[in-house]
RNA sequence: GGAAGAGUGGCAGAGCGGUUUAAUGCAUCAGUCUUGAAAACUGACGAGGGUUCGCGCCCUCCGUGAGUUCGAAUCUCACCUCUUCCGCCA
């Protein structure tokens, strides 16, 4: 959520740089509800406060022994006027509310003009694609040779799904421990183990509702008609740690960490990588989530792609870090660093981790704040970043360390994980 | 799933229909004293919002939501969470 203050003091600013990332704010009916807000707030305060003083004369008079007909009678009369006001306060209050939940975050200064990914701009490559001296396979096809099987999955579930048997399905559960143990012990995150179900508030606090509904699964509590949705990342629980929290500065920054499934319903996506695992209604990511005081914040975007740059590194895969432009990020981010892993049947790079600072955007729709030094209370920034998505790294393992018989040669950072296994062999 | 009890400011804990501005203690912060610290003393000390240039004034919040009342932390109803016991269960 945006500041609601700015939006008032500087409303031509706030809408020319929503409209650099793509998105029309309507300042009119904002200007309406304000002002609407605003007198009906006055009236409705001044007559709770006429409520207040002769509710407390009449328990004075009474205890007296005085008469308090007069007095009953002039609260009386403004008793329906009163919750005529109070009752349109709270329908404009949420009417406002509702505004200010569906607009996005404001870029940061720093972010490159554009509306999309064709204007993101290549920060830096690592590694180099490498050459084969055979055409390589894509992963569904070597894949099909280890244990890897969508037919299974749709059979089981539908399209987007897959089971994982044998060697892969070691190696994908060795991925995983892998990124986690590393995030914990050389980068310093706490190790985080949350419900993958949650409520509505905490999808609220990082912005996934009320606008994205459509692309969340919900469950139902049996036949009951309370509900819970699956988390499409496990940012959603982790920075919720801190909703309606207030840290002191000693307590800062919080780095989190977890490796938790991911659920995302993918609406809007059909057609799109309908083909292997880059995208699927169900995967696992070891998530970083940092809580930084605001003057720490952009350090700590730098750290966290390092962090996340640093397991594809020890994994040896060629990848590159992207900036994404003001029109290509998501609906909180204020800067959005993607880093993009080499993927040889593809021939191109494709997202494998995703690194954003939010700044107060979250914190505010989450109250999550701490003291300052002056014992103010004032809002944290968040950011949030895979490092990195499991299953893409599976695949990008798989193609990039192909053998032209079809083996997989396991990175040599995975080696202890996979029980001193070198090579997954197709024929096991 | 059943039974009983409980949810009040950072923590502990009083208040159970009006003159409360939620007592008191601990913790915290500032000051006095001290070479310094501790102790003692003095004072400050929840959150959000409205309005004002500012001092300030005002509103809302005692698990959540409805309700009763001129007036609710206090009464009623529903829900949530926690504790204890019983049942079931990985």
């Amino acid at each position: 959520m945006i500041n609601i203050n700015i939006l008032r003091e500087q409303p031509e600013q706030v809408e020319a740089k929503l409209k650099e990332r793509g998105y029309k704010i309507n300042i009119e009916k904002f200007n309406m509800l304000e002002q609407e807000r605003k007198s009906v707030q006055i009236n409705a305060q001044e007559l709770q406060e006429l409520r207040n003083q002769v509710s407390k004369k009449i328990g004075i008079e009474k205890s007296k022994g005085n008469n308090i007909d007069d007095l009953m009678s002039q609260v009386n009369s403004t008793a329906n006027s009163l919750k005529s006001f109070e009752d349109r306060l709270v329908n404009i209050q949420n009417d406002l509310q509702v505004f200010l939940l569906d607009i996005p975050n404001i870029p940061n200064s720093s972010v490159p003009d554009g509306a999309n990914e064709h204007s993101n701009q290549v920060i830096r490559e690592s590694g180099s694609a490498r050459s084969f001296n055979f055409a390589p396979k894509d992963h569904v096809d070597i894949g099909l040779l280890h244990g890897l099987d969508f037919d299974l999955g749709a059979k089981l579930s539908g399209a987007r799904f897959v089971v994982m048997r044998k060697d892969i399905a070691r190696l994908h559960r060795a991925i995983g421990q892998f990124m986690i143990d590393t995030q914990v012990s050389e980068h310093g995150y706490e190790e985080c183990y949350t419900p993958f179900l949650v409520n509505e508030d905490s999808l609220i606090g990082t912005g996934q509702l009320p606008k994205f509904s459509d692309d969340l699964f919900i469950t139902k509590k049996g036949n009951s008609d309370e509900f819970l949705y699956l988390i499409p990342t496990g940012e959603v629980t982790l920075t919720n740690f801190v909703r309606d929290v207030i840290l002191s500065n000693d307590q800062l920054p919080l780095k989190l960490t977890a490796l938790t499934p991911c659920f995302r319903s993918e609406a809007g996506s059909y057609g799109k990588d309908t083909k292997g695992m880059i995208r699927q209604h169900q995967f696992e990511k070891v998530e970083m989530v940092q809580i930084t005081h605001p003057d720490k914040s952009y350090e700590a975007l730098e750290d966290m792609v390092s962090h996340a740059e640093n397991i594809l590194k020890k994994l040896e895969l060629p990848y590159r870090v992207v900036l994404l432009c003001k029109g290509d990020m998501g609906f909180g981010a204020a800067k959005t660093f993607d880093i993009e892993v080499w993927i040889p049947s593809q021939e191109c790079y494709r997202e494998i981790s995703s690194i954003s600072n939010c700044e107060d955007f979250q914190a505010r729709r989450l109250k999550a704040r701490f003291k300052d030094i002056d014992g103010k209370n004032k809002l944290l920034h968040t950011l949030n970043g895979s490092g990195l998505a499991v299953g893409r790294t599976l695949v990008a393992i798989i193609e990039n360390n192909q053998l032209e018989n079809g083996d997989i040669q396991i990175p040599t950072a995975l080696i202890n994980y996979m029980g001193g296994l070198k090579v997954i062999s197709a024929n096991s």
